[in-house]
DNA sequence: CACCGGGCCGAAAGTATCTTTCAGGTGTGA
DNA sequence: TCACACCTGAAAGATACTTTCGGCCCGGTG
């Protein structure tokens, strides 16, 4: 539990088991042509990829054993050799599981509940991309840091906002001293005031976002554990991120903007922040809770029955 | 390429996929003392085996690379190599097999892993209800009166706060106006502004919360269209309503409150509402949408790759 | 008891596959 | 337009897998 390692973001020990075709597209945006179509390649059938050798997917892509080699490695894998057991096991797993149930875009012409269901399945897709794809070793180290924080600072603008939000809501009502910002300036502002021993969190779906990282970096430069929850973990939010939380990357489509996935991906990471500190500090966490909900009741009108 | 085959006495076409323990078991007795040393490493830790090479396999079971080979050819694969995919993919199927336990409670001594498994599963299983409990007649209705509404109103407080100002969001990157409110005084203030042609929507779980029941009630009485998102459809707050959208609800435990599953709830519906109405508007909504995206462009750092 | 033959076994050579290096090409920004 | 950075694939190099071959153990036989 050393608090060094400011250069290895590329923690993540195990490589992905069934988070493969979430990972290629959360890599996606960082990779180049060929390496996306050798992605395209292993996440579209993963069984016939494990099939071939190095050389048999190079030459069925159209590129070269390097390019694969290297896209193994982006992936996470010490080497194509390893890239293709991954491959092995997710095939067997979607073989024995259910159906692929491919599903298709959103048209302009689509009946309602063609919309809510197909709505409905990408989001459940979503939330089973962000799960196999989270680090629990990060997830850890993040909840640790935020269970006794003495301070805690939440950044987030436009759709990441209301995450955010949600989460300084949350992580208040279990009595922790948090604060979700939306208006930079004042965040920055804030951000000098951090320290060592407290927290700042970054939520940000394109890691780039310049308003969010700013606070984080004077967060970060003077001393604060710092969490930076991100689509991008390649992105500039994660130079100055001790901890790096991944969202998973849908497609996306004209009627459904990327914001809608990184959402909800967003919001899971952010539940299972709050899910776990609250374990975490379960002897002060429960009866917060239990106080918060009694000076809500008043609050509603009696039943109506 | 000399590709010619050596001698196909192998009737058997497709090696065994799941079946290996069973062929390692029926094999046995036709096997040397070291194959069986082999297979039975094999059997017994298929995914242990699978991480390793030949000569790391040969020398765990303290036999050679060759016997390790002439045992794979025994179980019916072309190398050892072909082995060692099957045994990735062995290992993979029993490791998605045992997950069984996700419908479980969270508890307080749940690991991390299993934290995030179960709250995705469960958020997934709300997403389901939702969606097969919506009414596409009064989605279909709510949409078409936001898809002309002249001004948009909507209110909650709390977390249902949060997904009023998602929507709210969304709507005005469509071109149409709206406004979300959480302060409940200026949401009553405004609601008398509003008139036949308007939509107000409240937000809220309980269905009871007289913060929001107030504005709508308002904005009901000066015949503007009102839509009521609520986990209980026989609340006061649909007697003002005259589109009613349900939201499931979840049980909920001490370390998953309600709040949890009611938003994940709701913000689906706000979705479907907000894509059918897009596609409705499609016209304008399209280029407006095209264009906020256009707007936040340049607030990205450059080191995009 | 000595000899012989069959077949199991592993060391090492041979081959396929994977990895790394390096130089050429391509697009991009100044 | 030029220069730079970075992607890209060919080929060399390393590793892992396969095959060959001779030794050795064991049971049978003279």
């Amino acid at each position: 539990m050393t608090n060094d390692v400011k250069e290895s973001f590329t923690s993540e020990a195990p490589p992905a088991p069934a988070a493969l075709a979430a990972k290629v597209r959360t890599l996606a945006p960082s990779m180049t042509r060929s390496m996306q179509r050798v992605a395209e390649a292993v996440a579209g059938d993963p069984a016939g990829c494990a099939a071939l050798t190095v050389t048999g997917l190079a030459e069925l892509t159209g590129t070269s054993e390097a390019t694969v080699v290297r896209t193994a490695r982006l992936l996470g894998y010490p080497g194509y050799r390893d890239l293709r057991l991954a491959l092995a096991g997710l095939a067997a797993q979607q073989q024995s599981g259910r159906a692929p149930a491919v599903t298709a875009d959103i048209a302009v012409d689509d009946p309602i509940a063609d919309v809510v269901a197909k709505l409905a399945y990408d989001e459940q897709q979503t939330l089973a991309d962000t799960a196999a794809g989270l680090d629990t070793v990060q997830l850890g180290a993040a909840v640790a840091a935020l269970a006794v924080a003495r301070r805690i600072d939440i950044y987030g603008v436009g759709a990441s906002g209301l995450v955010a939000q949600d989460l300084g809501q949350k992580l208040l009502r279990i009595g922790l001293i948090a604060h979700a910002h939306s208006d930079p300036h004042l965040a920055v502002t804030n951000a000098v005031q951090l320290r060592s021993g407290d927290v700042a969190l970054a939520i940000t779906h394109s890691g780039s976002t310049g308003d969010v990282i700013e606070p984080l970096r004077v967060a970060f430069d003077h001393g604060a554990t710092t969490v930076a929850i991100t689509g991008r973990p390649d992105g500039p939010v994660t130079q100055y991120a001790d901890h790096v939380l991944t969202t998973s990357t849908a497609r996306e489509s004209e009627l459904r903007p990327a914001a809608m996935s990184s959402r909800t991906s967003q919001l899971l990471v952010v539940d299972c922040l709050f899910t776990c500190v609250t374990q975490r500090t379960y002897e002060t966490a429960a009866p917060a809770l239990a106080a918060s909900y009694e000076a809500l009741a008043h609050r509603h009108s009696p039943r109506t029955r």
